[in-house]
DNA sequence: GTCTATAACGAGATAGAC
DNA sequence: GTCTATCTCGTTATAGAC
């Protein structure tokens, strides 16, 4: 009987992938807006209504992608920081930045998906915003660790945003001081903007030695944060 | 003659008008990969054949709707430089960004078009290029005033983008230090990734005080460059 | 010369009956 | 699950009004 159980299981997982994949395909080739959930059925010789019994609806299956776009860039960036020399925070940072920056140049539909303009029509439930954070708490443990360790130079806080950075330290890391943590998401978000630059063609006859001005940047960046060691 | 030819050149200036406003309606209910030539036609009581005296094909609509945000942008930050404080470059700086961010919000799908994921399929003529620089061109004026007049703090380069760096300023400001051009092209990235967080609403449940933040994260970016002034 | 309208193509999406 | 009738789309050819 759980042999049985099992192999549905095992056969409903891999229609669910290959549907998943055949997504990924449109999404490279047509954008998330035209994802079409007939279209990934012909190409799976399925008939539409059946692909309901894995997505009840197009937005599902977007949302599925999402996290799992979340999902695989949260998990470059925590790879890069366990194999990174944990004695330079500065080495650990650019180090899961440069993850990111890899991961989205190797992946640049999922990465618009998760980063790019906003699908028209769809807003995202409650069940992103945990694979959403991945990437940025592993940004958070390389400056935690910093901090315990080895102390981070203080970034100047005005005080008009003290407030406001203490209860962001208070949500995501009451263990850091507020200036750490309100530039710490000043420069996630900088970091984005210089991969999306990247990924998005904006470089296009601008910056030609890319992975060197992006170390060059992403180091500029660790040093805002307050992290220390040589650029 | 030449008033029947003014008023030809008018009512044709006219209608392509009404044809733009009526496809950055759709841009902002479908997304840009929906743009339909059709639908526009349909909204606007023409037939959709008759858009081609205007539009020789969709894609050439879409380039029109992104030069023209490329110069509202750029005109928005041209118009914040000459009414701002020349005597502090950083406030120059932040009153330039501020205007680029205050445009993007009021106008964020014009924004995504330009700085948001690319539209599938869609490649952008040479054309673009042009009012595509105006606001970085603009960035760079308020280096450069601040540069020839008071001078500027030299932003770190390693060795290694040396020759980056001065190829990026022969091209583009080769009146300013190699490590200040350098510099500039990053923080416009990540200027730009600032006010996709914001617009693209990654910052919800994480930033509150959004204008505070943008001011105190801009004028960390303008300090990175090399301007000098109070934070 | 400048414009609009009609009609059509091939392709794809959509809804509903069976 | 299947089939069909009816939509949409971008684009073109053609004919005629001003």
């Amino acid at each position: 009987m759980s042999t049985v159980r099992g192999a549905r299981e095992r056969a409903r997982a891999e229609v669910t992938a290959a549907i998943k994949d055949e997504a990924r395909r449109q999404l490279a080739a047509e954008g998330a807006a035209r994802l079409s959930l007939r279209a990934v059925a012909r190409e799976l010789g399925m008939v539409s209504s059946a692909l309901y019994r894995y997505f009840p609806s197009r937005d599902d299956l977007l949302t599925a992608l999402i996290i799992d776009a979340y999902d695989a860039v949260g998990a470059a960036a925590e790879a890069a920081h366990a194999r990174s020399d944990h004695r330079s925070g500065l080495a650990c940072w650019v180090g899961v930045s440069a993850a990111v920056r890899t991961w989205a140049l190797d992946h640049p539909h999922e990465y618009a998906l998760i980063y790019g303009s906003p699908v028209p029509g769809y807003s995202a439930p409650q069940d992103t915003v945990g694979p959403a954070s991945r990437t940025a708490l592993t940004l958070i443990a390389v400056c935690r660790e910093a901090y315990v360790s080895r102390g981070m130079a203080l970034p100047l806080l005005p005080e008009q945003l003290a407030p406001e950075a203490q209860r962001m330290a208070a949500d995501f890391a009451p263990d850091l001081p507020p200036a750490v943590v309100a530039a710490l998401v000043a420069a996630w978000a900088q970091l984005v903007g210089l991969v999306s630059f990247e990924v998005f063609g904006q470089f296009h006859r601008v910056v030609e030695e890319r992975e060197a001005f992006f170390s060059y940047a992403a180091a500029q960046l660790g040093v805002s944060v307050g992290l220390l060691g040589e650029v």
